[in-house]
RNA sequence: GCCGCCGUAGCUCAGUGGUAGAGCACACCCUUGGUAAGGGUGGGGUCGGAAGUUCAAUUCUUCUCGGCGGCACCA
């Protein structure tokens, strides 16, 4: 028997039959296991129809780490009917099925496919010219371009039910919602376990979990979407933000703060009034319409037009970190990675064509710089080129798009192009990090923009006296704070790093008689900016490393007796390990190395 | 906004048509203890909110607010 089930082109497409310079897919490949799984989405199908027989099969696509397929049915699926079809579905596995492929007219499909007007569409949208071709196996034929493996007997597949969601026909929201049923599926049990307890470790990792329990911030129906930071979370925001500005600070940006609230008159001029009004907060006073800003360009720019500006001052950097309000929809809303009220790390650089480059550059070295500090080491970049509706001329795009792809070129960097994605007005990079669960977030961009400053009047004047209009780089290095937080407090299971950490060390006394001591070398800590508290209350030294180990803070210093004879300080890890300083400024050394 | 699930003490969660319970946390007492839980006692909730059904609702129904998993959205 041949090893190759399948093939794929060098869009990672794949094809039941041999193609031109098509790449064989081997059995038991990772692009067989999603074949494998393209096979259990049919099997899902079988299994649903047989239970639900008036249950709509539209369509079932393999995804990341699992596939779904979509059903149009009469009743809502309960737990218990989930439990059902997973049955069922190893119940048919059991038997074994094999995909058989058949290729019939249009006439012939739709007529198979007569009860279902989800097919019916999508028979219908396929080119004249197009094969169609069908899978039958016992019980359930679908309508599948493939590919398929013969039979399920050629492999072992282990498979579960994750979850049901609605979802639109055709991701239309004007559409019917239909049932979405997620399922994964693995070859081995030993990875279908393995997947799975990865699933319960990114809920343990929940941050919304985390930040109450090490006391960082409250989220309440008293404002769904913003965060209430208590003070250990408010340490830990100032801290990241402390960073960055520090960073920021080396590039010569000029740190501002402009108003939440500002008159519609300027998102009037801006542009955004009439595209965005819908996702604003408003209000009326003084006959005068306001609104809490969705962003801080406009402002950026009003404070750019208030002065003369010339060639010799850019390019001109302002950052800001700046709170911004969006109506997001309720739906969207999402512990602290989608909230209504959120701070950007924001900046905008002013700056001629020509300097477009090195502005790039020295933004793209600054997130590498701070994403390494934070911990992420693997960064994707993406760069969006011109869509079909874009202001500014090709010229322009070229010219801009051809900077960025230098920019990331010159530091070593592989990118994807995303044609056509860019905003309408520039083009841009996008960075996306992975966290250790595996997971993408996009947090970075740097955006080139060749039509606010215009629209809002901003010039400067050139070297002949003459009035220009500057292009504009829009930047964020982690996006929004709040988001960034939740992002890293998963990342690190709450062991965050020690530089932002709230709690950097816990003080233990032996006993009451060493509190006063305990007391003291925290005062001194205090001056020297090292984060402590003081376990001051009578349980014993093993429930108190618990405490502090449980509360996710990194270090303890424990002390008794014989440190204060021995006069040395011993600090043990959250791991266990014990590391032994002579002195408060040798420890001192080690928060701020570490 | 849409589909589904959920909302009980500070936290995690159990439970019932006759006004609630555990563990952790907290307070007090005993213990003055050396590297991941010493022992005892005690306080604390009207079961998200509103309306309805009922002799009686935290428990059933409807509405509403909020959360979660998705979908849609994300300048």
């Amino acid at each position: 028997m041949s090893d190759i089930i399948a093939y794929k082109d060098h869009n990672n497409e794949y094809y039941d039959h041999e193609i031109e310079n098509g790449i064989p897919v081997k059995s038991k490949s990772e692009d067989a296991l999603n074949i494998m799984r393209h096979d259990m989405a049919h099997i899902l199908a079988e299994a649903v129809t047989q239970l639900f027989p008036n249950a709509k099969p539209t369509i079932g696509p393999f995804i990341k780490n699992g596939f779904y397929y979509d059903f149009d049915m009469e009743s809502t699926l309960s737990d218990e009917d989930l439990i059902k079809i997973e049955e069922k579905m190893r119940e048919i596995l059991n038997e074994g099925r094999s995909f058989i492929k058949r290729t019939v007219s249009k006439e012939e499909a739709l007529k198979i496919f007569k009860d279902n007007k989800y097919k019916v569409e999508l028979i219908n949208n396929l080119d004249n010219s197009a094969e169609i071709n069908l899978y039958d196996q016992k019980n359930f034929t679908d309508l599948c371009k493939g590919p398929h493996h013969s039979s399920t007997k050629d492999y072992e597949a282990n498979i579960k039910i994750t979850s049901v969601s609605g979802a639109y026909w055709r991701g239309i929201s004007t559409n019917k919602m239909l049932q979405r049923i997620y399922a994964t599926a693995f070859y081995s049990e030993k990875e279908l376990n393995k997947h799975l307890k990865n699933l319960e470790e990114a809920k343990e990792r929940n941050h919304r979990r985390l930040g109450t329990d090490m006391g960082l911030f409250l989220l309440t129906d008293l404002s769904a979407g913003n965060v209430f930071w208590k003070e250990k979370g408010l340490t830990l925001y100032q801290n990241i933000e402390k960073f960055i500005r520090s960073e920021q600070q080396k590039l010569d940006y000029k740190e501002v703060k402009t108003p939440e609230l500002v008159s519609n008159e300027l998102l009037v001029k801006s542009g955004h009034w009439d595209n965005f009004q819908e996702n604003m907060f408003t209000s009326e006073k003084d006959n005068k319409t306001f609104a809490l800003k969705p962003m801080n360009c406009p402002c950026h720019i009003v404070l750019f037009n208030s002065q003369l500006i010339t060639y010799k001052d850019l390019p001109l950097r302002y950052s800001e970190f700046g709170k911004c309000h969006r109506y997001e929809p309720s739906g969207a809303l999402n512990g602290l990675f989608r909230v209504r009220g959120f701070t950007q790390d924001d900046a905008h650089i002013f700056c001629t064509d020509e300097q477009i480059y090195d502005a790039c550059n020295e933004t793209t070295q600054l997130i590498e710089r701070v994403y390494k500090k934070f911990g992420f080491e693997k960064i994707k970049y993406n760069i969006s080129t011109k869509p079909e509706k874009s202001i500014g001329s090709q010229e322009s795009w070229d010219n801009a798009v051809n900077q960025l792809k230098k920019v990331l070129t010159d530091n070593g960097k592989d990118f994807k192009i995303l044609d056509g994605e860019g905003a309408f007005y520039g083009p841009k990079i996008e960075y996306t990090l992975e966290d250790s669960l595996g997971r993408e977030w996009q947090c970075g961009t740097i955006q080139l923009d060749f039509n606010l400053p215009e629209r809002l009047g901003a010039r400067y004047k050139d070297k002949d006296d003459k009035n220009q209009t500057p292009i504009m780089i829009h930047r964020a290095v982690v996006g929004s704070l709040e988001r960034f937080i939740a992002i890293i407090l998963e990342n690190t299971n709450g062991w965050l790093p020690l530089f932002i950490t709230p709690i950097q060390l816990a003080i233990l006394p032996v006993s009451e008689k060493f509190v006063d001591h305990c007391n003291d070398i925290n005062s001194k800590l205090k001056d020297l900016d090292v984060r402590a508290i003081v376990d001051s209350s009578d349980n014993k030294l093993g429930y108190k490393i618990r405490n502090s180990v449980s509360k996710k803070i990194p270090y303890s210093l424990v002390v008794g007796e014989k440190e204060i004879e021995t006069k040395t300080f011993n600090v043990r890890s959250r791991k266990g390990e014990n590391t032994s300083f002579k002195n408060i400024e040798e420890l001192n050394e080690f928060f701020k190395n570490n």
